[in-house]
DNA sequence: TTGTATGCGTTATCAC
DNA sequence: GTGATAACGCATACAA
């Protein structure tokens, strides 16, 4: 049996109410007591008990992560940003990699505080018992359910093609991305690129868009190499995530293109990991620590306030300029 | 306030502990009382309190995982194989990407049943609070405090070199993999592809034992561009992950080689994503499901009966030939 | 077959 | 400052 208030009481010689308190750093307690107590405490390796606390209390201090798709860089990088953040403040994280509805369950059944998913394909109208729930994802014209923290990835894309074109003076720009028809995020980067080229007055050759059907490297090399292949070549590429990128990347070499030079490449994503690719990518996207940090602060804000304005947050994505882009050769 | 038993034996008429016995569906209680009771319940939008019933049951049907390296591929892949195991039983899983000690109290007051974790290069004698703990790593000879699922790194090894020299006559065998000196399972590989190939009677030229200083799939490559820079090549190539072995191939190929014609290479690492690379490779170790099952059978023996016969599982290495080794040319 | 009483580990409200 | 004591919502041994 593990550790409780009351064993404590019992070896510093108090009584466990006064245990709490001092546990609760209650001033009510004289310092010289509350330290002797900590002490015991640390001594007996306590840990406060959740389920004890949660029903007195009605709090556990715990968000809840949501996270089936655990194999994806990008994610977990975030993932690995949010649990840092979280450790800053008084809450913890604990993650489900279950299946939406189950790890819904899960939390619902330890009562966390809060819970936050990433919003990927899943449409849901969710029964949350109430538990203040946060999405990653994209918001939509019609209702939304609960609160978003939306990376504005059209916008992100606007950035993209303006740097590329306005600044670069490219006119053949591809995008290599995933075409998922469920995937809403990839939905919006796929629209934001098409919007954008029309904006810029650019023309989008049809064979210039081609689809990965994955988010992974192999998918985005597969596409490069399809791409190249043709004597049609585009002077610039969007790549559309991280990982993607990384295999346009190997696909261009191979065909013993020269990046920037040859052709140009900007990668959706932005994460520290970009600048230690083989070639510093120059990237678009929400900065993840932001990221991080706007997914928490408003997850702590709605279990706090039990609600969030503006109840979607459209996030500013940010050009990050590195070594793979160059002016178009003419 | 959300409804509770007692409000609904006062609406139901009865005492709420027979309340509580119908809805656990106790043998206990007469059907037409349960039935009545259930209705009652259901009418009232019952929900129960879970903070209560584990504050009583003393159990959670709760596994804890410890996973502090959360962007590594090949423990992802593990971690989506327990879940899936575990979620075949009674069990549910959440998990902790904290650093260990944290992740350990997390889980302490969350009172699960049990923790599994990684271990990497935790050099631990661990309070956990008479919870079970169950690691997967390197059994080692000393003592070991708690029950390990090992995955027989050496053995690998040895199966390895054996397929390479004995089935397929190489004897100029190189080894790409991490050379830390604190994570216990790249020593076993490395110190398993030294006995293996000392066994064989192999020599092992020293420029042919390469250390990546990472298990990323940059570190693969460059490690092998390094290596290949040589005139002096091996035949055959070991690389010491999944992920390293991603960037061996593509180093390889950079340099105008054929797999398997000019050189051989079998990945450590028995994960379904082997098939999928650019070469099917061939690889060697326990198979990624059977890891999973061991693990999640383990930590639930160790739950229910307190202890774990035998204390540490050799698990069985195996070899998945693909199309990345041939015969080595004379 | 049903009801009563007790305790799980905490917090919080009182007295002392 | 400190210590009893009453909740919180539930399961369960025991009584009826």
């Amino acid at each position: 049996m593990s550790v409780t208030i009351k064993d404590i009481a019992k070896i510093a010689g108090v009584s466990y109410s006064t245990v709490s308190k001092a546990l609760n750093d209650s001033p009510l307690v004289k310092p010289t007591t509350k330290s002797r107590i900590l002490k015991v405490a640390k001594e007996m390796g306590y840990e406060p008990n959740y389920a004890a606390q949660r029903l007195v209390s009605k709090q556990t201090k715990i968000i809840g992560l949501i996270w089936p798709t655990i194999e994806r860089v990008v994610l977990s990088t975030l993932v690995t940003n949010i649990s840092n953040e979280i450790r800053k403040t008084p809450y913890s994280m604990i993650l489900s990699v279950e299946p939406f509805e189950a790890s819904l369950d899960t939390f619902k059944r330890f009562q966390v505080d809060g819970i936050i998913f990433f919003d990927e394909h899943i449409d849901i109208s969710i029964e949350s018992n109430h538990i203040p729930l946060l999405t990653y994802g994209v918001a939509e014209k019609k209702v939304n359910h609960y609160p978003i923290i939306d990376a504005n990835h059209e916008q992100a894309m606007f950035e993209a093609i303006k740097y590329l074109h306005s600044n670069l003076g490219h006119k053949k720009i591809a995008y290599i991305g995933d075409f998922s028809k469920t995937d809403r995020m990839q939905m919006e980067k796929l629209n934001g690129f098409k919007k954008a080229m029309k904006h810029f007055g650019l023309t989008i050759n049809h064979h210039f868009l081609v689809d990965t059907k994955g988010l992974d490297w192999y998918d985005g090399y597969y596409a490069v190499s399809k791409l190249l292949e043709s004597t049609e070549r585009p002077t610039a590429i969007v790549g559309g995530s991280y990982d993607i990128s990384g295999g346009i990347i190997r696909g261009i070499k191979e065909k013993q293109l020269q990046i920037p030079n040859d052709i140009s490449i900007i990668s959706y994503d932005n994460i520290p990991q970009m600048a230690n690719m083989e070639i510093p990518l120059t990237s678009i996207g929400v900065p993840i620590e932001q990221l991080a940090t706007e997914i928490v602060h408003s997850i702590i804000e709605l279990i706090e306030n039990k609600n969030l304005h503006p109840n979607i947050r459209k996030m500013k994505p940010e050009l990050n300029i590195r070594k793979s882009c160059g002016r178009v050769n003419t």
